[in-house]
DNA sequence: TTGAGTCATATTGTCGACAAAAGTATAGCG
DNA sequence: CGCTATACTTTTGTCGACAATATGACTCAA
């Protein structure tokens, strides 16, 4: 079975590291991902990701590669590695010889990032409804499903504000079948999204509307009705940057007012 | 003026590398890039870049890192964090414990990319036009004058084969002023477009059509008339696409026939 | 001859230490 | 008293070495 004691103590040692620490990490508070990640950088990567956009490490704040090394118990070199792809995300500044700066997303960049997404997200809705197979719907649906359950539950309060309407769109993303678009929304633009959601969550009134505008859009797919789909969702989008836009010009008026 | 010894010795020896460095990779026929990048890494990415667009290092191949650090008389700590980068811009695929691979760019792959590319830089397009100042306008004027000397020089055979179609849309984009969509286009996708141009290259009878286009995109965005300018960018974007795909039921064929 | 299992080698992942740069505090000078 | 230049500290960038993993060659048995 084990080829020699050298391949047993790998075993060993892999399970620790890849089972036990985790069973730790989870019991002293800290996320837990799936084990899929193979190398230190992957795991520290999608700790960081999370760490960040869940605001654990708050926005404009310095990375310390010492601190974070001591504090995650690995050395600088994996550490780096997961900078630099935080870097690619965006989700991290770094300046040569200075440091990483964890970025401080301004009502701005999220109407740029929302520019971006309308006409993609319309795309890859498009598509989904063109390509979709019947399980793509099926998953749709149920997602849905459990949505309005929890909508229901909460009373619409936390339904946009929380991960339901980015768990959507993300779903729907991945029936697209274009790998280029996924990879583009979905490793790309999602993590600050996904930020932008957490530090500043959305009016409640959205909620409902919201929820809607998801069963137009799901209909649609289920029709094959790309035209339609594309349309439902770049409006769908639309309308949650006037939202932002709308809170763009409240801050400038309380800036105005102090 | 120089504060002791060490501050001396470290001017020198920095003379060295940025400097001296670059004259002698010109010398000897590597690609020169401008100054303002900081460390090793910076500039063994660019390098790599260039020589993974350029098909020096060919597609497909396996990336040795102790190879490549020796070449390049650098560590393999630098080496990884451009690998990284790379990555993050779809030129290598890595995988762990293995190492990486330069992309193999199939025409599916560049249907891809080109379906992503056409709503981007039609809304881009649209931007440019809304928003252009007069120096953009001129810029672009300019660009399009140096290509169509070359154009009438070259009679038309390598202009859209080569750089001068890129740089048409590169310098379009750059116009647009949102900043995360200049991001896109320009730092994850252009690469990408590049290294297929350098592959394969356009057939020439689009290079005349393609000309034209330009000179009626820029029409339209000296009148700003956004509407326009996105509608002609789609339609060239799209055009090319016809080209990528006929080129694919070609291959189609020639695969069936042997 | 083929196949499974073992070993050797080369390559990647990780680490700790050193070098260089930025930021900070202090002392000297005008 | 204020400014500049120097030294000091902290942090980032780079390096060489070690550990872990995958690949390919080899052996032995069916």
């Amino acid at each position: 079975m084990f080829q020699g004691k050298a391949k047993l103590y790998a075993f060993i040692r892999k399970l620790l590291f890849w089972h036990i620490c985790p069973i730790v990490d989870q019991l002293t508070g800290s996320p837990l991902e799936s084990i899929p990640l193979r190398t230190i950088a992957d795991k520290v990567f999608q700790d960081l990701v999370t760490a960040i956009v869940e605001g654990s490490i708050p926005a404009g704040s310095k990375i310390s590669e010492p601190e974070l090394a001591k504090s995650h118990g690995i050395s600088r070199g994996p550490l780096r590695e997961a900078i630099a792809r935080l870097e690619a995300c965006g989700l991290l500044i770094r300046k040569p010889n200075v440091g990483a700066r964890v970025v401080t997303l301004s009502a701005q960049d999220m109407i740029e990032i929302s520019e971006v997404r309308e006409p993609l997200e319309g795309m890859a809705c498009r598509l989904a409804a063109e390509h979709r197979s019947d399980e793509d719907l099926a998953e749709l649906r149920r997602l849905l499903d459990q949505h309005m359950s929890m909508d229901a539950l909460q009373k619409g309060q936390s339904y946009y504000q929380k991960e339901g309407d980015l768990d959507f769109h993300y779903k729907i993303v991945q029936c697209c079948k274009n790998q280029k678009l996924i990879g583009l929304l979905c490793d790309d633009l999602y993590h600050l999204v996904r930020m932008y959601r957490y530090q500043y969550g959305m009016s409640s009134p959205r909620a409902h509307r919201a929820f809607r505008e998801h069963t137009q859009i799901i209909d649609a797919i289920e029709d094959r009705d790309g035209e339609l789909a594309e349309f439902l969702m770049r409006r769908h989008i639309r309308a949650s940057r006037n939202n932002i836009q709308a809170r763009l010009l409240q801050e400038a008026e309380a800036q105005a007012n102090t």
